[in-house]
DNA sequence: CATCGATGATCAATCGTTTGCGCAACTGGA
DNA sequence: TCCAGTTGCGCAAACGATTGATCATCGATG
């Protein structure tokens, strides 16, 4: 048993030849031999297991994040835990149970659009090692995508179409990622010197009913815009059915562009034109932080760079007048 | 640590005081005691982890699945570990770390499309209580949708527009699940009385590219269909766009319904109609069955029957010659 | 007072792996 | 021949929870 352990952990600090070595482990293949993982959990005081927490599976964005995480654990010897129902999420009883009975060595957290990182510190409460996405929290590590390069480019794309007022359907006021993509544009529409008027920029949020309620609002101005930026895919798709609604024709009377693509943008009508966002990437890096911090690194915000967002033109946005 | 354990397992059979009971759940909450994870694994021989293997996550009606497993697991008091990546299937490397190392109690897996099922089973192996979902294989317990059921309200939906050449675009003629809904095609076609012309039924496949195709196929007929039923939402997305490249109106000349209902179907062009299957109930119902295996219950085939399969009236259907 | 049942406290064995350590045998070099 | 290094083998302790069993105490009843 010991020299079994010893071959199938490959410690290389134990007294062993090759050929033993290799005798051991096409020894442990022909009885069908496997370790038993809770006496190795219990032995090393870890169990191998990431947790993913989410908010939402249903968001068109999530199959990317997923594949992300899901390959980095695997890639790292790890596997992945789902978490999405209400009592998995940091205040649920599961939640608690999850951290407290040391059932995976550490944690990405997505939290809920618009939370209090404050308050979701305190809940969450430092008992794991955990990494967050799209949102830092005080106390943990966090990584992000360029949410403000994402926004500057889309604003760019529509005025090199020749808007001049374009508006931006943004997140909730309190979300750290919403803000990003806000300064992103304010930025744009700033170094473009197009028209500067606050009354385009709205705070709705990332639903698809937010969408809706952004466009409704922005169409009533007395002057409407004629491009559109929705800081986000889900509410991209609201703003398409609302402008429909409106009797308002997508590109020609209003140009939309997305935050982040997703499969269904290709679907849509009219298929949408985004700036597709690195979240496999997110994903990946998200592990890879969460990894460091189980290594007792220090605390650190990081951000995805690499693929830098991209334009992906479809069919929501032409140049302005045709 | 005797009573502790006693009492937080819930031991009916302890003998000790409800009052003391009550005073030990107190002190443990009081010091944020946790039992151990992988000490009570070890003992008990369980880890109440469900694993969740499917073939992708990309899939629109993936959320819907993963949602009910994930209840039903929760409600138990497990967690839910989802795979997706190759090594994570079965056959690969994890796959074969996971069932042989004890990491979970038990596995609701979906089939990859087109698998044979005796060659899976032979995979798998039966090393750890499986359910199988969409798709029987050899010695497992399984679980699907009313297929049949789904396609013969497509079928009357159609007919009832006036259609009487109505197209059928399947999943892989291998396919248990595709065969379901081409049984359930076949059969309303009968019973309606209508064109019963086996050129109009394809079987490409479920995706999108799949879907194209088959439109492709069908529309190349001396006499094309003027209804058609998708057996799957993905490919009816493909069927939307390769009409749309064929100058063929949607619904005017092709009116199109698809099998499963997804968020994405509302935003398609034009939305999809739709025939909503049970999918959350078919992760509760996975979870539910893959327990009873567990207890050592018999293998069972089951169907979930409730809620039954509804029709969802987009804007892809009309009345022929509308 | 003696007996019985209920209850609290305590102990030890078990679950399966890991790992430090000691002993023994073998090999090669001085 | 002696010594040192390598390697194989085996042992025991540890990880933390569970659970059967034993002992002691208390209260109620005959």
């Amino acid at each position: 048993m010991s020299a079994v352990s010893r071959v199938l952990s490959g410690d290389p600090a134990a007294r062993l030849s090759e050929a033993t070595r290799e005798r051991v482990r096409q020894a442990a293949v022909e009885v069908g031999y496997h370790p038993n993982f809770a006496g190795r959990a219990l032995k090393l005081a870890r169990t191998d297991v990431i947790a993913l927490i989410v908010p939402d599976v249903t968001n068109a964005l999530f199959s990317m994040l997923v594949q992300g995480v899901e390959d980095e654990a695997v890639a790292r010897g790890c596997v992945m835990l789902l978490a999405r129902s209400e009592d998995m999420q940091p205040g649920g009883t599961m939640f608690d149970r999850l951290v407290g009975e040391g059932r995976v060595d550490g944690i990405v957290l997505q939290p809920r659009d618009g939370t209090d990182p404050a308050e979701l510190a305190e809940t969450v409460g430092m008992r794991a090692p955990l990494v967050t996405i799209h949102q830092p929290i005080p106390g943990a590590s966090s990584v992000v995508v360029p949410d403000a390069l994402a926004t500057r480019t889309a604003v760019e794309h529509l005025a090199s179409a020749g808007h001049r007022r374009i508006g931006f359907a943004g997140g909730l006021a309190a979300s750290p990622s919403a803000r990003r993509r806000a300064e992103g544009f304010r930025e744009a529409v700033a170094r473009a010197g197009l028209d500067d008027d606050p009354a385009l920029m709205t705070w709705r949020g990332y639903q698809e009913g937010d969408g809706r309620a952004a466009v409704a609002e922005l169409l009533a101005l007395p002057e409407p815009p004629t491009g559109l930026v929705v800081a986000n895919v889900n509410a991209a798709v609201g703003a398409l059915a609302q402008a429909r609604t409106q009797g308002r024709a997508v590109p020609e009377d209003l140009s939309v562009v997305a935050v982040h693509d997703a499969k269904t943008a290709e679907h849509t009508w009219p298929p949408l034109t985004c700036v597709r966002m690195p979240l496999y990437e997110l994903g990946r890096a998200a592990v890879a932080a969460l990894f460091d911090v189980i290594a007792g690194g220090p605390v650190e915000r990081r951000a995805v760079e690499s693929p830098p967002p991209e334009l992906v033109v479809r069919e929501s946005t032409a140049v302005r007048g045709s």
